[in-house]
RNA sequence: GCCGUGGUAGCCAAGUUGGUCAAGGCGAACGACUGAAAAUCGUUUCAUCUCAGUUCGAUUCUGAGCCACGGCA
């Protein structure tokens, strides 16, 4: 190989790069991916299946609750200094998606991955943050999803079946699969068999990883799991301080209890305490601060479980992080 | 002090007309995960208040004690 394909080679390598930031809740990714895209000129992709959603700032802990850099609703947090928040880095696909329209992982890759392009192509380095395993894996081994889309009439069909039944309906359209799958998972039945009957191939068989797209490194930010509760409950009180309750409220009056509300953490808990409108703080907060912090402490249990098993994942301690990080940007620094 | 009710896992809680008893839920530990993933699902873990009596056998029946709750004083 001559030395003018090298380069161009390498160059190409330079452009491709991709940092991952993951970890647990409240872990501080984002104030970790926010120190390092100012200092590396990179950008940020959203990489949360809850913060991508419009008026979920305050129980999501979305980045958007401490500046305003996607135009937050609220002006409660336009108090930042303008220099502040003109030095933050662009964020994308947080706080975008009406909250009843539920995303799914396979229009997430979508978006993300024309995000990321569109970062590299202006010359800066995209950062992909958040907690949500699959929708990092879905980028990083650059799944393949079968191609169809979820059928809401054969869900709703299926949906009132029992799960033996649907085992073995699923056993009979790809047996293969029906030894590995998850047999009392309705979720996953229900999926499998729709991906069967409607493709009329197995599902198993659909289930595909491709070459990456991109050049990855992956930054786990590992938390002790005591520390990591103590984050967790004061960050619950946080969330409470700064009117989550009046969140999940306006939420519910706009958009009624959809799918995604009752699926989040923060929110799912206030179902049925509205009896009388003006007595929830006092009367419930908190035993349902005490429900949230739970729920959240088990949910970074279930993240965990899910990056431990990403050998690739560097960790780091989150004071560490910088010395890992010198290697994998050096090339990226000599460029300019 | 008297009357009543009750004491079963870290918590809630079933049941045994006396038979290797010990359901379930929550929690905890561990795990799975390809178009709902902050979702969904799996495995494991832990118990009959104490002492005595009746009995082949007591978690169950009897008595005493301790504790808790309610009522009356």
């Amino acid at each position: 190989m001559n030395s003018k394909n090298k380069n161009i080679l390498q160059q190409k390598k330079r452009e491709n790069k991709l940092i991952v930031i993951l970890g647990p809740t409240a872990s501080g990714k984002s104030e970790l991916a926010i120190k390092l895209a100012r200092k590396f000129n990179g950008e940020i992709v959203c990489a949360d299946s809850r913060q991508v959603y419009k008026r979920m700032l305050i129980g999501t802990a979305s980045p958007a609750v401490e500046a305003r850099f996607l135009g937050s609703p609220k002006p409660s947090f336009n108090s930042e200094p303008k220099t502040e928040l003109q030095q933050l880095p662009s964020h994308y696909l947080f706080n975008f998606r009406e909250p009843n329209k539920p995303l799914n992982v396979a229009t997430y890759k979508k978006m993300a991955e024309k995000a990321i392009k569109d970062i590299q192509k202006r010359g800066k380095i995209p950062f992909l943050v958040g907690g949500t395993g699959l929708y990092i894996k879905a980028i990083v081994d650059n799944l393949q999803f079968p191609k169809l889309k979820p059928s809401p009439k054969l869900r709703k069909e299926l949906e009132q079946k029992t799960a033996p039944q649907l085992f073995a309906m699923y056993k009979k359209l790809d047996p293969k699969g029906a030894k590995q799958i998850d047999k009392n998972n309705k979720r996953r039945l229900i999926r499998a068999i729709e991906v069967c009957k409607i493709t009329g191939q197995p599902f198993w068989a659909q289930r595909k990883e491709a070459t990456p797209l991109f050049d990855i490194l992956q930054i786990g930010i590992d938390v002790p799991k005591p520390e990591l509760e103590k984050r967790i409950t004061k960050r619950v009180n946080k969330m409470f301080r700064q009117g989550l309750e009046k969140e999940v409220k306006a939420l519910v009056k706009k958009y009624g209890w959809t799918p995604v509300l009752k699926n989040t953490i923060g929110y799912q808990e206030f179902q049925g305490l509205w009896k009388e409108p003006s007595a929830l703080y006092s009367r419930h907060s908190v035993p349902l601060k005490n429900l949230i912090s739970l729920h959240t402490i088990q949910f970074a249990k279930r993240q965990m479980t899910w990056f431990k098993k990403d050998k690739r994942i560097a960790w780091v301690d989150g004071l560490s992080q910088a010395r890992k990080l010198v290697g994998f940007f050096n090339a990226i620094k000599y460029r300019s």
